[in-house]
DNA sequence: TGAAGGATCAACT
DNA sequence: GTTGATCCTTCAG
């Protein structure tokens, strides 16, 4: 049922952006299964001065350089994880930020994980609305970077599975939190969710 | 060798 | 609306 690599390799990142709205991430973890669709999303592209690909391949940009339905997670803010999904062809750095996610799995687990009780309104929605929350509610850590989507591997297996839904109204705007290429329309969310995290 | 700054979040006023 | 927490990477000297 998970994405085949096809699905990564033969799309480009703007598309691949687009698509993996309405899908499901899933992580199979020791304490549980948590999994939530992607309401939100963004693009980073090379020749774009906010990719962190952008100057040239690094320790720590090194998993950008891999094969698209690769992982990508780093730390931001000495804080807190961002997770990205590696595109485009190997040794081209490019990536898809995961910002949101709608849960649908696990959601007491991810309770739990982000101290949050999902029995309230806000509590819910709180669990998965940004990228470094919803990177503590699926229990995701740094020992994923580089991790395939579709080969697992000795670390809990990470995929993403398509997720039949109605046809959902898509918005695009510019990207949240950066300032170099701050005009560049590559942030897409599913119109009217309430887990998106800014709009 | 050092210092700046970043794809964030939560708790303040 | 603003600010503090806190750490790793990168680039300059």
């Amino acid at each position: 049922m998970k994405l085949p690599l096809e699905f990564y390799q033969e799309q480009d990142t703007l598309t691949l952006s687009q698509r993996l709205l309405g899908c499901e991430l899933v992580h199979e973890s020791p304490e549980g299964t948590t999994a939530g669709i992607i309401v939100e999303t963004e693009a980073y592209l090379t020749g774009d001065p906010a990719c962190h690909a952008y100057r040239r391949r690094t320790a720590r940009n090194a998993a950008m350089f891999g094969p698209a339905g690769t992982l990508y997670v780093y730390l931001i803010y000495g804080f807190y994880y961002c997770l990205n999904v590696v595109t485009g062809p190997e040794d081209v750095g490019e990536a898809v930020l995961i910002r949101a996610l709608e849960p649908t799995e696990g959601i007491s687990l991810m309770g739990e994980r982000r101290n949050l009780d999902p029995s309230t309104s806000a509590g819910l929605r709180g669990l998965t609305s940004g990228p470094g929350k919803l990177v503590i509610a699926m229990g995701i850590t740094k020992e994923h970077n580089f991790q395939s989507l579709t080969t697992p591997d000795a670390v809990s297996p990470v995929y993403i599975r398509p997720r039949r839904r109605t046809a959902i109204e898509m918005v695009t705007t510019t990207r949240i939190g950066i300032t170099q290429g701050a005009d560049l329309p590559y942030r897409f969310y599913e119109k009217g969710n309430r887990f998106v995290s800014k709009w």
